[in-house]
DNA sequence: ATATTTGCAAAGCCTTTGCAGGGGA
DNA sequence: TCCCCTGCAAAGGCTTTGCAAATAT
């Protein structure tokens, strides 16, 4: 692996891959449907609508702010995607790996990294009758 | 204890115990502010701006929501008050349990519950370089 | 032909802000 | 007196919604 490419947050799919991906999850594949995922699933690290509404005027002939929210529900429903909110944004975050995981904001650079589930030994000891189903964990600090 | 008092979420705090709280603080003490003390304080839940002014219009005589939230952000910054924003919410909530705990959130009932340090063993395994100065915790589930 | 999806604009919810008036130190 | 606090109303940020036109199956 190159210096240039351990930068790279992700594998980048094709488009007939997202395309596909969408299908699966019973979506029809429309282009600003494919190229949404093209940025969020590709591109992206942990993207705001507005990063998502930025991108597409830069990258798509045009496209209404109500489609990207339109858009990012739906892959929300589909599990493409899952949603955050944290307590130092106002606004929804889109997180692509849908899978168990936790996470470490910097605060200094307000860069969010994402944790594996490994990374963090947890615990509950709970009274009777508190049954988890998810959990969720923000760990905040810096990266010296 | 009796059953009675069992249910009580928290000491009841009288007027005078609230305004020297307000006054060691660093903050005068106004009516409006010992009365949304009285109530975020001691009668509340996890309440919310709008409990608070809901409240307010039931138990004050004229209170403008710019002076709830003012009221509010007063109390966070002296420490009074913890502000959470949680994913299942869009409001900010306010929690009167300023030291280092958790939450938990039953999915059915929408109810919070506080978890104390101790009910939690987490134990962050990181990269070198990141070094955590707080945490977040919020455990999703249900209570039978 | 029928069901979805898009785009626009308007409305919505929660919170913050500007400014004038009022009250406490 | 002087400063802080209050209240009102307006503005602000982010998200959702209604509806007509466009598009896909």
């Amino acid at each position: 692996m190159t210096k240039a490419d351990s930068k790279k947050k992700k594998t980048c799919l094709s488009l007939s891959e997202i395309e596909s991906r969408l299908v699966i999850a019973g979506i029809q594949p429309t282009a600003q449907r494919i190229a949404i995922c093209r940025y969020v699933l590709c591109e992206a690290d942990h993207p705001t609508a507005d990063d998502v509404k930025t991108w597409a005027d830069q990258n798509f002939p045009k496209m209404s702010l109500a489609t990207v929210y339109n858009t990012l529900g739906v892959l929300v429903g589909a599990r493409l995607l899952k949603e955050l909110k944290l307590p130092h944004s106002g606004s929804v975050i889109y997180d692509d790996n849908v899978s168990q995981h936790f996470h470490f904001l910097d605060e200094k650079t307000g860069e969010l990294h994402d944790l594996p589930a490994s990374a963090i030994e947890i615990t509950p000891r709970l009274k009777r009758g508190f049954r988890v189903s998810s959990m969720e964990v923000l760990l905040k600090g810096s990266v010296g």
